[in-house]
DNA sequence: CTGAAACCTGAATCAACTTTCAACTTTATA
DNA sequence: TATAAAGTTGAAAGTTGATTCAGGTTTCAG
């Protein structure tokens, strides 16, 4: 057996396909995985029924992936940096970073409602790969530490930002990800994104 | 992790313990549950490991519950609340809405230290028992709506707060419970809380 | 004390699934 | 075009763990 590296990607090295016919089989798949995870949550999946969605037969599926696991971890890995590819730029366009607060969570919104599975997919790694979830959050979190405080030193927020206020944001933007995004959309994201930014600029007080 | 009743299913009605011997029984077995599902999550948890923990035979479970998704069910309604009743009470005494939710916070990161097996569950539960777990969190939010509501009355926090507001707080609470109450206890929950706190009333400006 | 209702027992049943593998087909390369 | 490498196939092996059940034990009302 191969000696893997829970984080590295050794163990996957040999399973990259080296051929078109295989590229588009692997992404056939992945594809599949994605729908059949973010339909029927990581337990009720089957590898059966994903190799059946991908149009290729039950054999094929570890030819390209260790195990059933592995297949949700890569899931999981691509989802992360496409939520960070795809949210960072609004934020970092912005003027300042409250303003760019407001955009990045609207991007994040607009992003959730176009990708619910991979959002359901994310939210139960979990459960079913911590250390992926927990990586994914350090990072988010890392990142919003990095800006806020530069933000601080430029004078757009309070001098005191921490990591306490990192996490904070980032299960606020959660949670309204999860109800006006993947479980209802009956407001806009432009209106969620800009009381949520303001709630984060002015607090509450009258 | 002590369950009450859980009124209101029909089909554990016949299934409730008519001995003083049997409610011994159940409740050894609820707190089996709970240890088990806490600490190996639902899927990873067996009914012979409850049962073995709790020091009956495996076929006693089903004296008692219909299924393994059932007593996850009754562990779900209990812990959901047991949060309510026990930080409610906190948010209620305080003088003032947002001294309240200083004082909710604290209680409730005190609550989730003290009992992380039962948040892990409700955590899951997003996964196992979705109708449970979005009733919960609907309940919770609810809660929040009234009684932001009623500062806005008394001109404690301003005018215009929405249901909006309270997912924003709600999904703060919930990753703040979760990185600073269950993942570590590197900071103290007073701090914890008190950051929160003056992040909901003043925002970030500096 | 006694019979019926409650409880308890754990081997056996059973329905998924995951994973393996040896034969077979397609693609790349020289 | 020949041959190795890459990719595909699906039946079958192997695993796992929830749920059942027939029979034994304990409790309790009368």
């Amino acid at each position: 057996m191969t000696v893997v590296d829970e984080r590295g990607e050794p163990a996957t090295v040999d399973k990259a396909p080296r051929t078109d016919r295989g590229r588009r089989t692997l992404r056939a798949m992945l594809d599949a995985a994605a729908g059949e995870f973010g339909e029927r949550g990581f337990h009720d999946a089957s590898i059966a029924r994903i190799t059946a969605r991908a149009g290729v037969a039950l054999g094929t599926f570890y030819t390209y992936f260790e195990s059933k696991e592995a297949v949700f971890r890569a899931l999981v890995n691509d989802m992360s940096a496409q939520v960070r590819t795809t949210v960072g730029p609004h934020i970092l366009a912005a003027p300042d970073r409250l303003t760019g607060e407001r955009q990045g969570l609207r991007a994040f919104l607009d992003f959730v409602r176009e990708h619910k599975e991979l959002y359901r997919i994310l939210d139960e790694a979990e459960f079913v790969d911590p250390a992926s979830w927990r990586t994914h959050y350090e990072n988010t979190v890392a990142g919003y530490v990095v800006s806020l405080t530069a933000a601080a030193g430029r004078g757009e927020v309070r001098a005191d930002v921490s990591e306490i206020h990192a996490w904070a944001i980032v299960g606020m933007n959660v949670f309204l990800g999860l109800r006006y995004g993947v479980w209802e959309q009956d407001e806009a994201a432009e209106q969620v994104a800009s009381i949520a930014s303001a709630l984060l600029k002015d607090g509450l007080k009258p």
